[in-house]
This record gives C-alpha cells, structure tokens and sequence, in this order.
DNA sequence: CTAAGCTACGTTACCGGTAAACCTGACGCA
DNA sequence: TGCGTCAGGTTTACCGGTAACGTAGCTTAG
C-alpha cells in the first residue's frame, strides 16, 4: 500500500491528526482543510488501514465474527444474508465460522476469532462450553445468541422457541383429527434443538391423552435420505402411526418421496408434516405442511441489536421472532 | 484482555521476544524457556492479538477475504464450506461478502476488505471493474478467482467453463434424438456465467444444424417460478421445443412442475434439463437431466491453491474442476 | 590456541492509526 | 485591558506484536 495517513498529511500541509478527524467524519477542521485532505487522499488513492485503526483503539473495529451450525445449511445461509445485508450497510465486516453442532468446535472457533478483538459476536445456539463463556468475557464484546430462544443469554438473544414450535404443531395434528403420531428425527445427540421441538411436540400430545406412538431417531445427516429411511424403519415396526412429524423438510420430503414408493397416500392413510420451511419444498406437488422460521428477519435483527449496542444504545435484551405454521396439503 | 506477551514474558523472567518465538512455535530458545513459557502463556490464559501481529507484519495475516454472488445460493453454499474448511484448519479465518451479481458491488467489498489488509482473497467469476483490479494490484495478495475459468486469471483461477456446459449439454440432447431445443434463462444482465452456457448450448446446436428454435430470458431471480412462467412464456408462443435447456435445476423443476399441471409428458412430450445439481432435486420422482458441479472441490482447490501460494510454493496458477453431465430421466 | 560458528537469548525500531492533552490566534464581553 | 471561550488545529504517547540485529558463552575446526 503506498499512502498512508502521514503522507496525505505532508501532501495537504497538515498532522495526521488532522486527516484522521476529517476522513473519520469528525469535527475541528475548516471546510477548506476538509476539502484539500480529501482531495489529495483521492488523488493518492488512499486505502485506510483498519488493521491498525482497530488495533489503536478496540473502539475502531469493525469486525463481527458469526458461528452457524453448519454452512451448508438453507436456513442458515439466510440468517447469515440477513446478517451480512445489515451489517455491510452499516460498515462492518463479517467473519465466519461453522461448529458443526459442536460446542467443542464453537469453543475453537471463538478461540480463534478472540484474537482478531471483534467488535462484536453471532453465535447460534444457547448451549456453550464453560471455556467458551469464560472467552466471551475476556472478549467483553456485545454477544448475540441467535436461533433458539435462551431468557437467560450471555448477553443478547433473538430467536423463537423450538419447544413452542413442536407444541404447535402437536396441537394443529390434533386439531386436524390425528390420534396416532409418531416422530422422525435425525442427529439427536449433537441437534439440541430439534430435540426440544419433539419435547414440546410429545408434551402436548400426552397432555389431550394421545401420546407419540413410536419415534425413530437415526445417528445421521437429517437430509432427505434419513427421512426416506427413517419412515421406512418407523413404519417397518408396526406402530401404525397416522401422520409422522419430521425433524425438518428435507426429512419430510424424503418421507413423502418413501410415501410415494410404497404408495401410501398422503394425507389420507398418512400425514406428514416438516419444520423449517425449506424453499426447495415448494417444488413438491402438494404443499408441505410445516413451520416457517423467518430466517432473514433473525439475522436482521441480530444484527441491529450488535450495532445498537455498539452505538451505546441499550439495545433489546431478547427478541422473540414469530414463527409461523403453515397448514399445507400433508398433514 | 488481560494478559500480553509482555505479561508473560516479565512472569516467565524472559524477554517478551523470546514469548513470541515459543508461543509461534520458532527456534531459538532451550526447551526447559520453551515449557516455563508455555505454561505461563496458559496460567494467565493469554489470548493472542491477531490484530496486532498482522499489523506489524504482513506477512503475519490469517485473514481471507471471500466474495460470493450470493449467500442464499445453495451452490456457493458448498463453495464456502469447502474454503472454510481447508482455511479453518490451517488456521485461517474468512470474512465474507455478496455482490449480488454485480461488479459495482465487488468493487465496493473489494475496498472494504483491502483496508483489513488480508493475507488473500478468493473472488467469484472472472469480470471486475478496472478500479478492482487496481485494488488488487494495490493489496498485492495471493487472488484465486473461482467459478467461471480464466486463462488469463488476475493471479489463480479454479473453475470450470461455463460454454462447455451448454456445450456437452447440447450434444448429450442431441444424442438422444432432440432437435428442436428452446431455452429458459433469468437475470441476463447480470448473470454472465448462465449467458455463458448458453453460447455454448447454441453453438453446438447451430453446428449441428438443429438451431435453438426459442428462448426465453426473464428479468428476475433465476428460481422456481421463473422456471415455472418461463416455460409457459417460451410454450405459448408456439415454437413448439421437444426439449428446454433452463438457466439451472431450480429453474428447471419448476418447468417440470409446469409440464405436470399442463399434462405435458416429461420426457416424452417435452424434455428437460437443468443446470448445476441443485441436491433437493433429488426429491423429485423422476432425476432431473443436469450438470453437476464439484462446489466443495472447488472451494477446496481454491483454499489450496491460496495457501500454496501464501507458503511461498508456486500453487497452480490454472485449475480446472471437471464437471459431469448427469443423463437423468427427463432429457 | 584462536577464529569462526552456533545456541539461546535480549534490544531496538518500527507498523499506522487513535485518544487525550495541549497550543494558538481571534473574538466577545465585562 | 484582561480574561474566558471557541474554532481549528498540533503534539505526544501509546496499542502489542514482529523483523532485524546484537551479544555472551560455549563448541569446534584448523
């Protein structure tokens, strides 16, 4: 880089000082100064160095760092759109990372971006390691916990609660005159959260007296190959549910396509519904019946709470985003 | 953050140069210093300054810059995943970017990312504006441009070419009896890699003395309702195609969701293929007719490629991904 | 026996910003 | 006339690393 702060300063006959304040937008210079720094910073071709703003000052960082599960992830990619949208239009710079449903790599992951001094964190979940909490003080940046809903966060939180959104749809199956409900998941021990939807999902269902009859939980990717086999496996046991409720979409979709195979017809012999409102479902002939997360609004609003927080303002502690149950044609 | 190296280096009764060179895994020092100096790094719980370490040394950066068309695309998706997998674990960190199909907004990103000084950048498709490239020249980093191959790349290039898609697309058509192919594409203006594939596809067929009979491109996301429309456009001026290309998979089942509320046969009244290998097309009854892009690969070769070069080995200057062409069951 | 070389450090001088304190002349005002 | 105030600056002191170079003490080849 050849101009720096200095140069432009001998070039325009001030301090450096001077041309901090002016390309920072600051206040104690003459419209004159203001004019000739910036026209000699253009005609230099100036690129500010953020590296050592931030490493000056920690007020000057720009810098937030993000963690999601994973990034492959249709819904995430849409938190982190939402995130990216607001923050560049802000000014600041995103850094990511993924914890492949892991505290252990989320705890790496913060280890790493610590160093960097981020002005402020995203991360998803609420589940975190004692050593991961204990660096987020050090880092004693704002901390936005977004995706599951937590009352207690570290520090902020929005997001919407998978138990509620598992009762829900508990109560729409109920209401739609399923008595037999059985539950196909996938991951268990690493995905915390689609376990507390099927919590809140058998909760309400034991509670009208028509208990989940039968669950099938595979130790795999939930894509739609473990919903494909899951059904195969739940039904292959003879539990006879009438409707299945699936970790996610994709999960559902691989149940309708086994539905299909075996022709069992949906919703008439079997309901299915999803979770997660997945965009490619919309190419299934019969809309799937589901709960949509509005994805991009969470990011949005992660993102406002990090800079409002950053800008002094209090800040919202928790945001709740409404989640929203689709009937569709399956269930 | 409480402790530095200087911290450290007065507790551990050495110099803080002598911390640095433990602390990086260097030379210089007996290991009785290096095991006093480790475990006192670890009692004060010393997260190291990035931020500072780069800005003293350039060569010190970890930090990769990368810039998408979008986040939402599925594709790049698995792009990102394969960069942030082979960067993480060789300790480098990711900030990212979109541009939203445009070079106006890669040159704004560009700028952003050049004030963090990184240690390389991984840019998508071959087209910049002159000022990024000046940018580039300016930050004098490792650059792998990715996506659509360059035989003239800034620095490296990882891809694939976006005309021998359409091309062996068209032959594999033709193969199978087509003679009168239309196309279906969105975002002309913008999306130069879909212009690209289309040369492709028509020059074949040109050669071949079957021309594209129609085509069809709408100003809009490329997605599932532009396919669905944009079939029903190209149909109902009566061009009359046994075949449609369309700009990519997600395009293409919702052509083929047109072609079943139509009653039109796939693939005997009407053939279809896509473009890309969109993974939820695997819900679909019948396999789509596609091309399937190596996205983790790419990512992976692009990592690669960009390490090599920052460890000071040449690294390829030129990679090229190979691309298979799926037949499927509805071209 | 001595010069050269090696090991294991220590010293110094930056990198390019920013905060905070300080300066200075002009002006208003009692 | 003297003093406070304000605009419009300048000066100084860091931030926490790293590169380059210096050096004491020991080893070893010639």
């Amino acid at each position: 880089m050849k101009a720096n702060l200095e140069d432009i300063a001998k070039a325009a006959g001030v301090s450096k000082m001077t041309v901090s304040r002016v390309l920072r937008g600051g206040t104690g210079f003459s419209d004159d100064t203001r004019d000739r720094v910036v026209k000699v910073a253009e005609r230099l071709g100036y690129v500010p160095n953020k590296l050592a703003a931030a490493f000056g000052s920690y007020q000057a960082s720009t810098l937030v760092g993000m963690c999601v599960p994973r990034l492959t992830s249709g819904l995430f990619a849409h938190v982190l759109d939402g995130v990216d949208r607001a923050l560049s239009r802000l000014g600041y710079q995103l850094m990511i990372g993924a914890n492949n449903h892991s505290t252990e790599e989320e705890e790496a992951w913060v280890r790493q971006i610590a160093s960097w001094r981020p002005a402020g964190l995203i991360l998803s979940g609420r589940n975190h390691t004692p050593a991961t909490v204990d660096l987020l003080r050090q880092v004693a940046a704002p901390v936005v916990e977004i995706w599951e809903l937590t009352t207690s966060p570290i520090d902020m939180s929005v997001g919407f609660s998978h138990y509620d959104c598992g009762a829900e749809m508990g109560q729409f199956l109920l209401r739609r005159g399923r008595r037999r409900a059985g539950y196909v998941g996938a991951l268990a021990r690493a995905d915390v959260m689609g376990q507390a939807r099927l919590e809140g999902f058998k909760a309400v269902l034991a509670q009208a007296g028509h208990p989940l009859v039968d669950q099938e939980v595979l130790m795999d990717m939930p894509g739609f190959y473990a919903g494909y086999y899951g059904l195969e496996t739940l039904l292959a046991r003879g539990s006879d549910p009438d409707v299945v409720y699936f970790h996610n979409d994709e999960m559902a979709v691989g149940g309708l396509a086994y539905a299909q195979a075996k022709a069992i017809r949906v919703p008439e012999d079997l309901g299915i519904a999803g979770w997660g409102g997945m965009e490619a479902a919309s190419i299934l002939p019969k809309r799937l019946t589901t709960t949509v997360v509005p994805t991009t609004a969470i990011g949005k609003a992660a993102a406002e709470a990090l800079v409002a927080r950053l800008k002094g303002e209090p800040g919202q502690e928790v945001t709740v985003v409404p989640t929203r149950l689709v009937p569709g044609e399956t269930g």
